[in-house]
DNA sequence: TCGTAGTTACGTACGGCGTACGTAGTGCGC
DNA sequence: GCGCACTACGTACGCCGTACGTAACTACGA
């Protein structure tokens, strides 16, 4: 053996604690907490291993003693966020147990905004994901279809359903970093694509723009989508 | 007027050459095609403002007289990849064109594997992914739908695209960052995964590995999933 | 025609980041 | 009860984005 450092490892594999040595004097579930309560206050970027360490009351450099990299800080709050998903005894409605999963999963996102950010595929098999992934297929029981079927299933919906949140975040979280307001961010991204429109150069996206100027209902576009995904997948009669 | 540095802008809004002073050295493609070099070939996290600016052979912080922050430079980026989109006369079957779009997606994502991660639909409006949209629309002539719907689609089509892309590509980018290979990644995910399976607390997890031992079809999965969004968008009869 | 305002170019510097490394103290397993 | 694996954490390195100041330069308004 060489160097130890670069021994491949998840997480989730490394044990709390090992017995040796001085009681830790913190868990896996508070650093997460900690590291959570920082994203959702102050956005993702300011969720540095310094600052959790600060948050935790320790020093910095302890925190590797629970979390080799920071990547894997990210990890345990996804895992964390996971957690909140409260599941249900599936009812043999496969359709609409899944829309619940969906708006549960918008739910989750919103209070956690950081969430579609850190939503990588890596990160697809922590302790909550795995029963969040079980519960899914549980729900799907009464759908007659192989598991492979069902997977594809719940990983469209789950594309959709992050992708569209994200959507609906993307301002007010890019917001956080600007020096200008979501209100001016706005107003200045309408007048440029106004404007762009304007040129005629689009004819349309001026005709998309031009059709309907009453408010966009975002709880129906949601649920259409959803409706959409979820035909994909029911049994041709 | 008190600091003239917060006054929101779009970056395409801001002219390239204003008349006084030195005639600028570089242009905005230039400096696109550095940084999209650089990611291509290092990563995405190698592109960074100094490297940027050593690649064009300029001094550091004269990148900022191109680009006001470092987001832009990034909008830049996926402006210039949306460039070698190639476009094509519709034929009239839109169906046919919408999947030929996804492909070409596809293609382009795998040339340009850092495009995933900054698919934020806040770069949606750069001159190239107004270019796209409005072809996109233009090949959804055919559909009888109104606009909003069309847009419904694309923009599901895109997340599905660019969700399987990005899980295609994950362990792959994830490897670059890591000190170990793609291969000791994969197979200790694995190795981690197959005991939470074995422990039992996953039944339909289990059977779902169990299922089907053979190889993964990417192609084939890919195809199903396009299949299954355009179906939610088809006509009914 | 010429001064000057608005540019470009870019060196320096600041505060922050992830984290490698070394040292000191602690408590379980042999 | 010895020793080792662990915890705690200060220091330091090399990055990062970028604010700011200075010098050279050019097109425009007088």
């Amino acid at each position: 053996m060489t160097g130890r450092a670069a021994e491949p490892e998840v997480i989730w594999a490394r044990p709390e604690r090992t017995g040796r040595g001085p009681r830790p004097a913190y868990t896996r579930a508070d650093i997460a907490a900690a590291a959570v309560r920082i994203a959702d206050a102050e956005g993702l970027d300011a969720v540095s291993m310094r600052r959790v360490a600060a948050e935790l009351g320790c020093g910095t450099m302890s925190l590797y003693n629970y979390v080799p990299r920071k990547e894997d800080l990210y990890e345990l709050m996804v895992d964390a966020a996971g957690g909140e998903h409260e599941l249900w005894e599936p009812r043999g409605d496969w359709r609409a147990d899944m829309l619940r999963v969906a708006h549960r999963t918008r739910a989750l996102m919103h209070r956690h905004p950081w969430l579609p950010r850190l939503m990588s595929p890596v990160y697809g098999f922590s302790p909550n994901a795995l029963r969040y992934l079980e519960h899914c297929l549980a729900c799907l029981d009464p759908l007659e279809a192989p598991y492979g079927t069902k997977l594809e299933l719940v990983a469209m919906l789950n594309a959709v359903v992050t992708s569209f949140v994200a959507n609906e975040l993307a301002t007010a979280e890019r917001a956080r970093s600007l020096p200008w307001s979501e209100e001016q961010e706005n107003a200045m991204r309408g007048a440029y694509l106004g404007g762009r429109i304007a040129t005629g150069a689009y004819p349309r996206m001026a005709a998309a723009f031009a059709e309907d100027p009453g408010p966009i209902d975002l709880e129906a576009v949601f649920e259409r989508a959803l409706g959409r995904v979820l035909d994909g997948f029911a049994p041709r009669r």
